[in-house]
DNA sequence: TGCCATTAGATCGCATGCGATCTAATATCC
DNA sequence: GGATATTAGATCGCATGCGATCTAATGGCA
C-alpha cells in the first residue's frame, strides 16, 4: 500500500529541486548571453572586436589611463583573461601598455588616437542591439536590475 | 550662442543608445552568468564536473542514448564545442560514444552505470543554487521566462 | 635598515565556444 | 545506377575564462 509520500514530491517537481534543463534558470541565463553575444559577434565584425574587446574598450572609452587592475574590477574578471587580451589590442594599435613610474608593479593602460576614434563607430551599436532585443527601454532597464541584485546576491554566496 | 541641439541630446542619453558600461543589458547578463559559473564551480567540485559538462549530463539524465546532434541542439551549441567534451565525459567514464548502426554518420551518446549513478549526487545542486540565488521560486521563474523571451527575439534577429 | 607580507601582472595549463574546413555516410535526383 | 547535394561529426586555429603559480615591486614593522 502506497504511503502519502506522493504529497510531500509533487509529480513536478518545484523548480528548485528538479534536475531538468528547461526549468533551470541557470541555463536560461548561459544560452541568452550566449545568443546575445552572437547577435554582437555579427555588430562587431566591421569593428574588428570580439565582444570581450569591446567590453574593455567601454571601460577605457569611459575612463582613459587606467591600470589593469582597474579594468578587472570594473569587468569582474582576472589579469589572466585580460592581460593577453590587452596585448592583442595593443598589437592592433588600439591601446598602449606603460608602467607606472610611480609604481613599478601597475601598467597604465591607454588609448591611442585610433582607439579613441573607434569609439564613433560603435556609438550605433547600442541602439542595433536593442532593436535586436525587441524590447521597451523599461523592460531592458528592468531587466538588467534584476539581473544585477541577482549577480549581487550570486557574488555573495560564492 | 549656443544651439537647441541639447533639447535632442539629453544629458542622460537614454538607455539604448549609451556607451556606458553599467546602462548595458549585455554586461548585466555577461557578468552574472560569470558570477552564476562561479558558484556552480564550487558546487561541482565535488562531483568532479564543470559547468558545462553538467549540462550536458542534465541532457543525457532526461534522455539517454541520443545523437551528438541532438545534445547539440538542445543546448545550442556547435558540435565543435561538444565533440571534445564527450571524448572527456568518455574518458572519464561517465558516457560511451558509439556510432549508430542504421546511420554510420551518427554517435549515439549514452550514460554508463557510473554516468547515471551521479545523477543522485546532483539532486542536491538545485536547491544549494536556488539558496545562492536568494531569490523567491516565483521571481526565479519570471526571470527565466523573461530570459527565454530575450533569446528567442536575439535568435530571430541574429 | 632589513625581513616579511602584500600587491600587480605575467605565465602556464586546461576547458569552453565558434568559424572555417574536412571526411565519410546518406539522401536526392536524373 | 550514378553523379551530386546534404548531413553528422571531427579537426584546426583562435579567443576567452580561470586556478595555480611565479616574479618583481611596494608596504609595514621590528
Amino acid at each position: 500500500m502506497p504511503s502519502k509520500r506522493l504529497a510531500a514530491k509533487p509529480l513536478n517537481a518545484p523548480q528548485g529541486d528538479s534536475l531538468a534543463l528547461d526549468e533551470q534558470l541557470c541555463f536560461a541565463l548561459y544560452s541568452t548571453m550566449l545568443s546575445l553575444n552572437k547577435v554582437y559577434r555579427g555588430l562587431l565584425h566591421d569593428l574588428d572586436l570580439t565582444y570581450l574587446q569591446y567590453l574593455v574598450m567601454l571601460v577605457l572609452w569611459e575612463k582613459d589611463g587606467i591600470n589593469v587592475s582597474e579594468i578587472c574590477t570594473r569587468l569582474a574578471l582576472e589579469t589572466t583573461t585580460l592581460t593577453p587580451l590587452l596585448k592583442r589590442l595593443e598589437a592592433r594599435g588600439l591601446i598602449q601598455r606603460v608602467r607606472s613610474a610611480s609604481d613599478e608593479r601597475q601598467v597604465i593602460v591607454s588609448l591611442t588616437a585610433e582607439g579613441r576614434a573607434l569609439r564613433g563607430k560603435a556609438k550605433a551599436l547600442p541602439s542595433c542591439v536593442a532593436q535586436a532585443m525587441e524590447l521597451a527601454p523599461k523592460e531592458i532597464g528592468a531587466l538588467r536590475a534584476q539581473l544585477l541584485a541577482l549577480r549581487s546576491n550570486l557574488d555573495r554566496n560564492a
